[in-house]
DNA sequence: GCCAACGTTGGC
DNA sequence: GCCAACGTTGGC
């Protein structure tokens, strides 16, 4: 059976809370403290093999850093149960857990990040509706082709 | 620090 | 279900 075609990734977080350098460090990582709705469901729709964008965000310059692999989904955020936690979330319950998320593998980190300003001067204003101001879910879905071209473009970098 | 673009909350 | 008020994200 041929291997399924692998969906793509963006995923956000600020290099001095967990940048590429910890996640190459650690080898995966549970990316968990993800508290909105939106971003949840994406992860849930990930699947083993979904290749993952590590973007760093809050820093400068902002932008893509790195390749993930999405290794299991589904996995129960411990963080919601912790009190200790700032993603610790009371409403939660063991029987029912309201927070999910994936484990992720480090692949590679570019040779040069691919900065947002080179992101918003590759695409047309209505590609980028993944990578944009004021979209501020910290996981979305990048197309294919979105996808393959910033791949050749960080490959020639 | 500013502010645009969201999401969430809660009164009605 | 509407919507005003409020909170958060994140680039600049």
């Amino acid at each position: 059976m041929a291997s399924q075609e692998p969906n793509y990734w963006l995923m956000k977080s600020e290099p001095n809370v967990y940048g590429i350098n910890h996640l190459k460090d650690e080898g995966e990582t549970l990316w968990d403290g993800i508290r909105n709705y939106q971003a949840r469901n994406f992860m849930r729709s990930m699947k083993k093999g979904d290749i993952a964008f590590f973007y760093h965000s809050n820093c400068k310059p902002p932008g893509i850093v790195g390749l993930m692999e999405i290794i299991e989904i589904k996995l129960i955020d411990p963080t919601q149960f912790d009190k200790n936690s700032k993603y610790f979330d009371p409403k939660s319950n063991k029987e029912n857990p309201r927070w999910d998320c994936s484990k992720l593998k480090y692949i590679k980190t570019f040779k040069e990040i691919l900065t947002l300003k080179k992101i918003n001067d590759l695409f047309k204003p209505e590609e980028l509706i993944l990578i944009r101001k004021g979209n501020r879910l910290s996981i979305m879905p990048i197309s294919t082709d979105i996808a393959k071209k910033l791949l050749i473009t960080l490959d020639n970098i």
